[in-house]
DNA sequence: ATACAAATTATTGTATACCATTTAGTCATT
DNA sequence: AATGACTAAATGGTATACAATAATTTGTAT
């Protein structure tokens, strides 16, 4: 957790990580060794490490001799993507029904609670981070650091296609209502219920996600391997 | 699917990671750079390069100061992926069973009826080999890239600690009969059912896992950071 | 004018070099 | 004998130079 002295290519990494992740960097963007060293003022060997790094988690896709190119996912991995996703979210939490103790119990009541706040408000913003913050405390009440590491890498994939998930009206007050129901079972310990909760709270979800898929601008629809 | 030309570092990469899972390189091997580098026949560039992909999917831990390392999984770990690997092989059942064409049932059948060949007469290679081609037929039906993808990559950390998975007396036999079941629910389309026949599969079959666990030489029993 | 071929340009991939840091090993001192 | 300091070696990080290749542009011929 300690953040301590970070290499160059650390700093780059997590940077072009977050204009990626920001929407700032578009997917399919061409990533230039060169426009990059020149921009963070280093060489383009902490460039290239750090794009190998992000090649890895999934978010720059490098072409042999063509250079890196920020991921483009096609209509068809995106929608395996978010089905695992869903999967995993569900299993996650029946192992967290399961496995919390009762102090991670509370403490994850206490982060819907203060989830509230945002929904009369409708601070799209905010309530958007405590929901990250509620689905990660169930990563890790489910006791499976390998589990838990796949949920955040695939969220943190998938919420380039995601963009706005809280706008639509009367969607901040739907999932807040379907989180107390889930903070209300795995208090009860009632694993397979919890399972099947967070699966249809998530399908619902994924109901704006599919629309919002089916206006994607024509770029993104492609099957990833032959951008121009 | 064509092999092409491939860079220093990507034939370094292929080459490392087939020494590690075939177990020619056990874990907590040291991969000393220069030697990596004079062995090759090439500069430290492309052996880091390879050695932080190599990290980055896992297979390899670099310390700090110390040099990398063939990964050493804590059976902490090893319980993690090989729980997370049940849940992901039923799902993929599942998918299978509501996704693939005739023609797909057809093949696994008939994969399912070669495999029969090894069960008089014991033949554990051959048979392991089947069990592979069984299981990842069911992968592809599954019809979701992105799982089966998964499905490949654990299975391939997981075997380098399970060596010899069919060397107990019978297990063949009991293999054999619960993938007949599974092929015949897969025919007839009973998802629910075959989700529920593939976890208790791979359950039972984590028995002799755990057996295996529980007799590893102590060497293996680290929380896989602190290793001397 | 267009299409195809050749040369140039630009960029990736690799090699080599450098410095700082740290670990391990050796030697000396108590 | 044990502990401490000093030395040597190797990693981590970065920079720069060179080689190989892909993209682009230019030129020529039909």
């Amino acid at each position: 957790m300690a953040a301590e002295k970070e290499s160059s290519a650390g700093r780059l990494k997590t940077s072009i990580e977050a204009e990626i992740l920001s929407g700032r960097l578009l997917p399919g963007e061409r990533l230039d060794e060169q426009v990059l060293a020149a921009r963070f003022v280093v060489s383009r060997t902490p460039v290239r490490e750090a794009l190998m790094q992000l090649s890895s988690a999934g978010l720059v896709q490098i072409r042999p001799r063509q250079g890196a190119f920020v991921a483009r996912l096609s209509i068809r991995q995106i929608v395996a993507m978010a089905e695992f996703l869903t999967e995993l979210e569900s299993l996650a939490a029946e192992y967290a029904a399961r496995r919390m103790t009762p102090e991670e119990r509370r403490q994850l009541r206490q982060i819907w609670d203060e989830s509230a706040a945002c929904v009369a408000s409708l601070e799209v913003e905010r309530y958007a981070e405590c929901n990250r913050c509620f689905h990660e405390a169930i990563y890790a009440g489910s006791r499976n650091e390998y589990l838990a590491q796949q949920l955040i890498t695939i969220r943190a994939r998938i919420r380039l296609y995601q963009r706005y998930p809280f706008q639509q009206p009367g969607e901040i007050a739907n999932s807040f209502a379907e989180h107390g129901r889930i903070v209300e079972a795995i208090h009860e310990g009632m694993a397979d219920q919890v399972r099947a909760q967070m699966r249809a709270h998530l399908l619902r979800g994924s109901h704006f996600f599919a629309d919002m898929v089916a206006t994607l601008p024509d770029a993104l629809d492609t099957d990833g391997t032959d951008a121009a």
